[in-house]
RNA sequence: GUGAAAGUAGCUCAGCUGGUCAGAGCACCGGAUUGUGGAUCCGGGGGUCGCGGGUUCAAAUCCCGUCUUUCACCCCA
């Protein structure tokens, strides 16, 4: 019986795998050198955990279960509630800022399309204690650390930064009902994604009066930071909001990353849950879906029983960033699966005890060898597997070394070959090299 | 969950108005090559044509169902 993989999972065989490692080691060593610390938690948590920020509509995306107990579990479809937790859990003890990341696997159980599978890799970083928007801008210029690293320009992608409160405070202001808000963040957020006047019907349906749908039509259009500094009164809360998008891209400025960054109104973020700076990455041409996304969301751990603790972060799925770094050719087909260091060969097989017991000294050293495990091979087989396996040099064994314990080295790039001493070989290993 | 398109060898695909239609290239394995790899040439293995049912004397080919993939919608943590 012929089993296929599971709908909108992924098999990594080693040319996939080698392309998985190259993103997620990317992305630890940038979280490291920003100052993050790394954690995991468990692939399932209580179905409960992802029912207190959202609804049943969510649920049905979640792969669910019921164990012996009874308890209802559910496979994490994202790690920010299990964060939350653990958080809460040890708040008193852990010293701030809290900067931690983590790169869970995941599973959501909708419907693939492109740059959405059930099962992916999302690489999470949050900072939590920091009310100042340092903390956001840290998050970004992370996230914009890696992208930099992995070949990708500020022509290539654009963050795009916003902030809920400024939008919440405007939407105050001109008369819209607290009630209300979660709604027309929903449909705001479309605005990049559906043609004008699709967009604009559904305004209406949210906010009938024409005049503030006008105005909510007028401050999503308004991207110039001269002109939103017209619109904004001098001490008022809009002014505060503002203020503070406009210190994260100073920062971000300062940071060296400033290229990158744009203020743009019409970043919403589907979720209820943020309360400032929200952002999102995305590629110029714009026919992907984001890149990653995040903010602020002060009221998180105390949503899940914990106390009132800032927090702000960011998370990136691997299936967009891949289809991105593949557009762009930054992925190239050489990531190798193999680094063989020394693939030691014999010029007549009377000298197979010495191949192994030279790859066995090679490997108690720490160098990566390997030979052929096929005694009857002649050196031209053996110089052949040693190109399949991406050998950089071959360690030839033969007359050489009866006659004056000699060992051929040859470089399998430049096809240079010197003979040296046995025990030579082997200090030069001890030396490094 | 809704809609559309597609599924033939490990991969990319040809064949598809039913009747040598089970094929090509690449990949893989072996040989030419008993002390020198990547190239070239030659040879080989590998597919119940996604699966199930139907129509027919005859189905990879037509019809229905199903699964999977892709794309769009819903949703986006």
């Amino acid at each position: 019986m012929k089993i296929p993989p599971v709908k909108g999972t992924r098999d990594f065989y080693p040319p996939q795998m080698a392309v998985r490692n190259w993103i997620i080691d990317g992305w630890k060593r940038v979280s490291r050198r920003n100052g993050f610390e790394e954690y995991d938690g468990p692939i399932f948590e209580y179905l409960k955990m992802y029912q207190v920020k959202s609804g049943d509509e969510i649920v049905e995306q979640l792969f669910n279960m019921t164990d012996r107990g009874g308890r209802d579990l559910a496979i994490r479809p994202e790690i920010t509630p299990t964060l939350a937790r653990m958080v809460n859990q040890q708040i008193n003890s852990l010293a701030r800022p809290i900067k931690w990341f983590s790169v869970p696997r995941l599973c959501r159980a909708e419907r693939p399309q492109k740059g959405r599978l059930r099962e992916f890799f999302q690489w999470n970083i949050d900072i939590i204690g920091v009310d100042s928007v340092l903390a956001d801008a840290e998050v970004i210029f992370a996230t914009v650390d890696f992208l930099r690293e992995v070949g990708l320009g500020p022509s290539d992608v654009k963050v795009k930064i916003s902030s809920r409160k400024l939008l919440g405070v405007f939407l105050s202001g001109i008369g819209v009902g607290q009630e209300k808000l979660d709604g027309i963040y929903a449909v705001l957020d479309k605005k990049g994604k559906l043609p004008a006047d699709t967009f604009e019907e559904l305004l209406k349906e949210q906010v009938p009066d024409k005049d503030a749908a006008g105005k909510i039509l007028d401050f999503m259009r308004v991207d110039s930071i001269p002109e939103v500094e017209k619109l904004i009164e001098a001490d008022s809360n809009e002014r505060i909001a503002w203020n503070e998008v406009k210190n994260v891209l100073a920062y971000l400025e300062m940071m060296g990353v400033g290229e990158y960054c744009v203020y743009d109104p019409s970043i919403v973020r589907g979720l209820a849950y943020y309360t400032g700076i929200v952002f999102e990455v995305h590629d110029i041409v714009g026919e992907l879906r984001a890149i990653c996304g995040g903010g602020r969301y002060d009221n998180l751990l105390k949503d899940f029983g914990g106390p009132m603790v800032s927090a702000t972060g960011m998370g990136m799925g691997d299936c967009v960033l891949e289809i991105l770094l593949r557009e762009k050719s930054l992925l190239g087909d050489s990531i190798s699966t193999r680094e063989i260091e020394y693939f030691v060969a014999f010029a007549d097989n009377v000298f197979g005890s010495h191949v192994y017991r030279l790859a066995g000294e090679l490997r108690r050293r720490g160098f990566s060898a390997s030979f052929s495990y096929k005694p009857e091979s002649g050196l031209s087989k053996q110089l052949k597997e040693a190109s399949a396996q991406n050998a950089k040099k071959c360690v030839i064994i033969g007359q050489e070394f009866l006659e004056g314990r000699k060992l051929v080295i040859k470089d399998m790039g430049t096809s240079e070959q010197e003979v040296v001493g046995y025990d030579d070989f082997l200090v030069s290993l001890e030396r490094g090299g």
